[in-house]
DNA sequence: AGCACGCCGACT
DNA sequence: GTCGGCGTGCTC
């Protein structure tokens, strides 16, 4: 376009503009980048901004804001792409995002790092290749063997750096790559990995010209003679009425659904060559949809309508509420109408479950009522996948999300409903890396930001949560009876002390045990065995000196894994063979000691040969369809024992199932940690819920020693009542949650003493500067080191309500900033864990 | 967190 | 010498 001399001048002077960046990098600040001049106009908050970050690197970042004074300390980089026309991020996302940064103790580029599925943010990699001016027959420069190898390679492609470390063997690249750019003989470049693919589909439609009547029989005159074409004219004519609607040729077909055996693929391409059809791509959903159909009806009993009513009523005085419903209570059925009712108001609803209680059982449930209005966000899926749900909350396609801890970071707008499901479970917690959040308490945050209600859902309320509920804070619902006929499963002790010695135990089954098993099969029963221990033992022993095995990197006894014959460590994964002798004694008994789920399914072929015993953990579930096929197999009722660690106490609802055996319940009682309590409680009301459902009561079968404990008493009455109780009574008389606040502090380091001396200064520091709250520690913890780290752990109780929560947080790490900065202390590693589990 | 850069000890 | 280890400082 012409510029007209006397139109309009541009202004001459045009302000810069400044965008500050959060980066998902762990330092406590914005970045501050130039705005192109291009973009000036459309930038906007929330969007993803490609960026230089240092020398080399290239990362995504999100506008936070945007601004026009310049940095007077150092000269802005320039943005190098907005990513987007839309905002990505929504404004109450970021909000979200500071208040977990500030609550949890991290940066909020931690938590940025977190929230967004890798998918959306691209990275490049460094790479290099030949300068294009280089020739190695011409060039007179000397070149060390090394250089030969890596420049002969790189006249084929462009190499990674790793690749080209793993090319020379070497580690150190920097000087070889320096050398041979200052030759002119390489070039580095960035390239950035566009790592979010659509899914795209193929498709056929006709030409539109062709489209009227008389074109069309013109056409099959000239086809006449070409009767392959012809069939698949008429084949596409079948399939797709162009001339009785004529806008349904704008859809065409999907290629694959017009090609069959008898219409071939090279008569489709010479009638796309002849532009009779054509060929063109649409992106398509990743996700099948499940046809939505007519969603079955719902029955509710009238304990459900009940509870369901008592819900709503809770609504309307509280945000927070907990439905407290005996397990196989049918609790689902309650949220489903809860749901529905939500979508309906017009806003979004999050369903939040653990890990594995996401199973297919509840999903196919669940997209039955909602169909292609629900997304599933799940670990098990890839980037690709996890891009388009995050896509679909912001376009609105999904109003419904079913998901794991990590869905809260989703960009919900319009929340009205947050259900947590299993509320009590501790996978909620994330332990590794920071953000250490726990997606409940953080959910429960997101909900008050966008005024939606929480409901949530446990047989086996926390602790917290239900002190909340006793006293007023949070709504409360109780769903005491199973759904239907179905009742609470008969709970039985199996004196493990009284049975050694009249010498009924075979190995560490109890003749009980044994005995219900046996019946359970004969009648055709299914029978779940629960241990929470993977592998075959979890030590060996030499019985001659006493060696134990134990790992090079961390302080714990090597696991044996038979199907693997190896010594496993589960903390590094470390891994080494069984020796065939004693490496002190030379003495060749070596014995295995103590059951893992391994051992058990092993012993249990054995006891009962004609049964089909599968196990259910880690290491058998590791593939991406290990769980789906295990549940599979064991819902057709081939599968007759199952023996599993934690997932077989989760979500899975089975009709056959009428007994459960619990493999070692004092292991569980006897934990050295204050919710070891709860947590047996909770896993073995949790394990006996997947006995007896419908009408057939179930058995469920404790293997303990010390049958008089009082925990145990409870735990077989279904007391939950007098447990809370009682468990309540001794977290006030220790000061624990919920009437404190724990902050654990874990120091590392690879020397000991380091470790221990930097632990005693930093507890020191935090007694004298913390008034009224207490300092515990230093300790060792239970593992005193993982992945040759040593560890200290300090925890911090303050008490509830009585100080400044985030003041005393921001004090920890100052005081943390104080002890690193000391010279000896430098390469300290200090993790701050606020509310650890 | 990565990454560059510098200093140091251990090898062909 | 060069390689690799580790400590330190910096990232707009």
């Amino acid at each position: 376009m012409q510029t007209d001399a006397f139109g309009p001048e541009l202004p001459l002077e045009r302000t810069t503009r400044f965008a500050e960046l959060l980066l998902p990098v762990p330092i406590p600040k914005l970045f501050t980048y130039r705005v192109p001049h291009i973009l000036q106009d459309s930038v906007q908050q929330g969007q993803r901004a490609i960026v230089q970050f240092g020398d080399r690197k290239i990362i995504t970042g999100v506008i936070i804001n945007i601004h026009e004074t310049p940095p007077k300390d150092y000269e802005a980089k320039y943005i190098l792409e907005v990513l987007d026309h839309q905002p990505v991020v929504t404004p109450v996302q970021l909000k979200f995002f500071q208040w977990i940064a500030d609550y949890y103790a991290c940066t909020t580029g931690e938590v940025l790092n977190a929230a967004l599925p890798a998918g959306l943010k691209l990275s490049s990699e460094s790479r290099v290749q030949l300068h294009p001016a280089f020739n190695l027959d011409e060039s007179d420069q000397p070149f060390s063997e090394k250089e030969l190898i890596v420049l002969k390679r790189l006249s084929h492609e462009a190499l990674t750096y790793t690749e080209i470390s793993k090319l020379l063997g070497v580690k150190h690249l920097y000087s070889i790559l320096k050398s041979l750019a200052g030759k002119e003989a390489i070039i580095l470049f960035e390239e950035i990995k566009d790592k979010f693919k659509p899914k795209t589909e193929k498709r056929i439609r006709l030409q539109p010209e062709y489209a009227i009547a008389s074109a069309l029989e013109k056409l099959f005159e000239t086809l006449a003679s070409k009767p392959k074409q012809e069939a698949v004219l008429l084949r596409y004519l079948q399939e797709v009425p162009v001339l009785s609607d004529s806008a349904r040729n704008r859809n065409g077909i999907a290629k694959k659904d017009l090609i069959d055996e008898e219409i071939s693929e090279s008569s489709l391409a010479t009638l796309i060559k002849n532009k009779i059809l054509e060929e063109f791509e649409i992106v398509v959903s990743r996700f099948a949809e499940l046809e939505a159909g007519e969603a079955p009806p719902i029955h509710l009993s009238a304990d459900q309508q009940h509870a369901l009513n008592a819900t709503l009523q809770a609504f309307s005085t509280h945000q927070n509420n907990l439905l407290h419903g005996v397990t196989g209570s049918g609790k689902t059925a309650i949220y489903i109408n809860l749901i529905k009712q939500a979508l309906e108001g017009g806003s979004q609803v999050l369903y939040l479950l653990p890990e594995i209680a996401l199973t297919t059982q509840i999903v196919h449930r669940l997209k039955k009522v909602f169909g292609a209005a629900m997304g599933i966000y799940h670990s098990r899926f890839s980037d690709n996948e996890r891009v388009e749900v995050w896509n679909g909350v912001l376009s609105g396609k999904f109003k419904f999300i079913v998901g794991v801890r990590s869905s809260i970071f989703l960009p919900f707008d319009n929340l009205g409903l947050i259900i947590i499901d299993e509320e009590h479970d501790a996978s909620y917690k994330q332990q590794e890396p920071a953000p250490r959040y726990h997606a409940r308490d953080a959910a429960m945050m997101m909900a008050h930001f966008q005024h939606a209600k929480v409901l949530l859902g446990s047989a086996t309320p926390s602790v917290e949560t239900f002190y909340h509920a006793q006293e007023g804070r949070y709504g409360y619902v109780r769903l005491d009876k199973r759904f239907g006929e179905a009742q609470l499963p008969a709970m039985v002790l199996a004196d493990m002390g009284i049975e050694r010695k009249s010498k009924t135990i075979k190995g560490e089954f109890s003749g009980l045990l044994l005995r219900n098993i046996d019946e359970a099969l004969k009648k055709s029963e299914q029978v779940i065995i629960f241990q929470n221990r993977r592998g075959y033992s979890p030590v060996v022993n030499c019985e001659d000196c006493g060696w134990v095995p134990k790992c090079v990197n961390c302080a714990v006894s090597l696991t044996y894994h038979q199907f693997r014959h190896a010594l496993v460590c589960h903390y590094c994964g470390y891994k080494e063979s069984l020796p065939e002798k004693c490496p002190t004694c030379t003495s060749p008994r070596l014995k295995t000691v103590g059951y893992g789920t391994e051992k058990i399914e092993e012993e249990l072929s054995l006891h009962f040969p004609e049964a089909n015993v599968q196990r259910m953990d880690l290491d058998t579930t590791r593939s991406k369809t290990g769980y789906e096929s295990i549940i599979d197999q064991f819902e057709k009722g081939e599968t007759n024992i199952l023996v599993g660690t934690q997932m077989v106490t989760k979500g899975l609802d089975f009709d056959h199932v009428s007994l459960v055996g619990i493999f070692n319940v004092d292991r569980m009682i006897h934990f050295p940690d204050f919710r070891s309590y709860e947590r047996a409680f909770q896993l073995v009301t949790q394990v006996s819920g997947r006995a007896g459902r419908r009408e057939k009561p179930g058995t469920v079968i404790l293997q303990t020693s010390d049958t008089e404990h009082p925990l145990l008493k409870l735990i077989i009455e279904h007391n939950y009542t007098d447990f809370y109780r009682i468990e309540l009574a001794d977290r006030k008389q220790h000061e624990y949650p919920p009437f404190s606040r724990l902050i654990e502090v874990t120091l590392k380091h690879t020397d000991k003493k380091i470790c221990k001396a930097a632990a005693v200064q930093l507890t020191d520091t935090l007694k004298n500067s913390l008034g009224g709250i207490r300092v515990m520690g230093p300790g060792e913890p239970m593992i005193s080191k993982i992945r040759n780290q040593f560890l200290m752990s300090i925890l911090v109780k303050i008490p509830r309500g009585k100080t400044d929560l985030q003041q005393t947080k921001n004090s920890i790490l100052s005081k943390i900033g104080f002890l690193v900065k000391e010279k000896e202390y430098r390469s300290v590693r200090v993790i701050v864990d606020v509310d650890p589990v």
